[in-house]
DNA sequence: GTATAAAATTGATATTTATCAATTATAGTG
DNA sequence: CACTATAATTGATAAATATCAATTTTATAC
């Protein structure tokens, strides 16, 4: 139960380094996590203290394994993961995408170890938090407990949403269901909702949306044809957002703030 | 941010509901949460102090609706029920269903309101827990925070292993990770693992597995034939569990121990 | 740059599953 | 108990998707 990350002395002086957490976690979702309106500025200094820099992964490189003992949960800063699991026959099955800002690894804290194992899909660079450490803090600051639970919360609530994405019948309402909720990931963190790179392969797609990959490509092509999408590639760009969200037959993934409004009223 | 709901003056007298809360709650996953090790006679009573017994929910009651206010999260005592989502053609998707010992809401902790709404699928009565009492509480009681958090991870967990299910390919697959899933979450709670009755319909379980009524119909019969399972309408008997796991076709809801902690490791 | 490997696409076919329609079984109600 | 509505099953057919095979494109290594 000891934690041997924060006996790493050769850290770089803790001033600088929130500065560049403050200026770059502008748009993380630990953001709220990391620096609560009411935070002091002495507090802020002890929330520093216990976040850890990683050095950046690089394409395939893991994060963690599956199995591999629970003691951090990680923000990613730069690039994307994916989750996945083993299955019997020998195959992975893919559980999740990891963006900018968000988080991995909160699967991990009932059980101690975790239950999927986390690859880099390209360059990407994350922030470690050591729990035990996280734990501690938040009996200190109940601001930042507060905004623990909340962020866990919303990390059952996305997942329940891409439940109601795997549990659609078609292959197109996945797929559709699928590129809005990217969307409106990356639009959540500030980056454009309407053209963005997908880093994972149409293999990791179709794994994850329990299709194969025949099917996806298909149906990336047809999107086209339509004049949905734009995909060169991995460089996706949505022509048609309304008639996607038709497809998709949710009213859970729309961008459009008054929908969203309008769908919390009862 | 006021609770009416203390306000309740005609409530039993604390002691008398402990100890009815103590026998009943034996294999409730708020076991935990409620009745810590460490915890000492006057802090149980604190906790207790915040527990409230809903009154039963007959079927096809509501215990929330759907964009209703957050205020408890509810522990299910006995019964069933089932969550979901309405979707833009008037349908509803079933997200879940939620069996004894199991918690509902906290997947509204984030936003403030319910993403879902929960109904009875049986006589049914639940626990409500009043989420701002709870978390002050655990200001107090740091191990009730760790249990706290070990809960919420552990729905996180649970929903990406659902999130496995879903993404399997076949009808086979599905209805046998589910049948599985189910079995496993029996045993979790101390009931028998090869035998049980299944609340939902045929069509909440198509709905949520993404199939047609037809095809989890014929998968029933399917799997009586194969000598898998004995379906006396909803009375379930698991007859070749080894079967059922190879069609899964996944390691993750094997109720074997051994093989759950082989797989554990790396 | 070329060679090689990996990823993505496309086509043809077989399998699976949804849909439509009808029947049977079950549960609820007066 | 009969009556009604609902749920579950079964069969036939159409539609969707997986699989197999081949090709093209892109990425990676040398």
């Amino acid at each position: 139960m000891q934690q041997k990350i924060s006996s790493d002395t050769t850290r770089k002086k803790k001033v600088v380094d929130l500065h560049v957490i403050k200026v770059a976690c502008n748009e993380c979702s630990l953001h709220q996590l990391c620096l609560p309106r009411s935070i002091s500025g002495t507090d802020l200094e002890k929330l520093d203290d216990i976040i850890e820099r990683k050095k950046p992964l690089k394409r395939n490189d893991h994060l963690f394994q599956v199995g591999s003992t629970f003691q951090s949960i990680y923000v990613v800063r730069s690039g994307s993961l994916k989750t996945y699991s083993p299955t019997v026959d020998g195959q992975e099955q893919v559980t999740g995408f990891h963006l900018p800002g968000e988080l991995l690894g909160l699967d991990a804290i009932g059980k101690g170890h975790h239950p999927c194992a986390a690859k880099a899909l390209e360059m990407t660079s994350v922030c470690e938090v050591p729990f035990v450490n996280l734990e501690k803090l938040t009996q200190e600051l109940p601001t930042l407990q507060h905004q623990l639970l909340r962020l866990m919360s919303k990390e059952i609530f996305d997942d329940q949403e891409l439940m109601l994405l795997l549990g659609k019948k078609t292959a197109e309402a996945r797929l559709s269901a699928f590129l809005l909720s990217i969307s409106l990931r990356f639009k959540q963190r500030g980056f454009s909702c309407s053209e963005f790179y997908l880093s994972m392969s149409r293999n990791d797609i179709a794994n994850y949306l329990g299709l194969a990959v025949e099917t996806v490509s298909r149906m990336f092509t047809r999107f086209q044809e339509d004049g949905l999408i734009s995909a060169e590639r991995k460089h996706i760009i949505i022509k048609n957002r309304d008639d996607l969200q038709k497809i998709a037959g949710i009213n859970e993934y729309c961008t459009d703030q008054t929908k969203k409004d309008s769908q919390a009223v009862l």
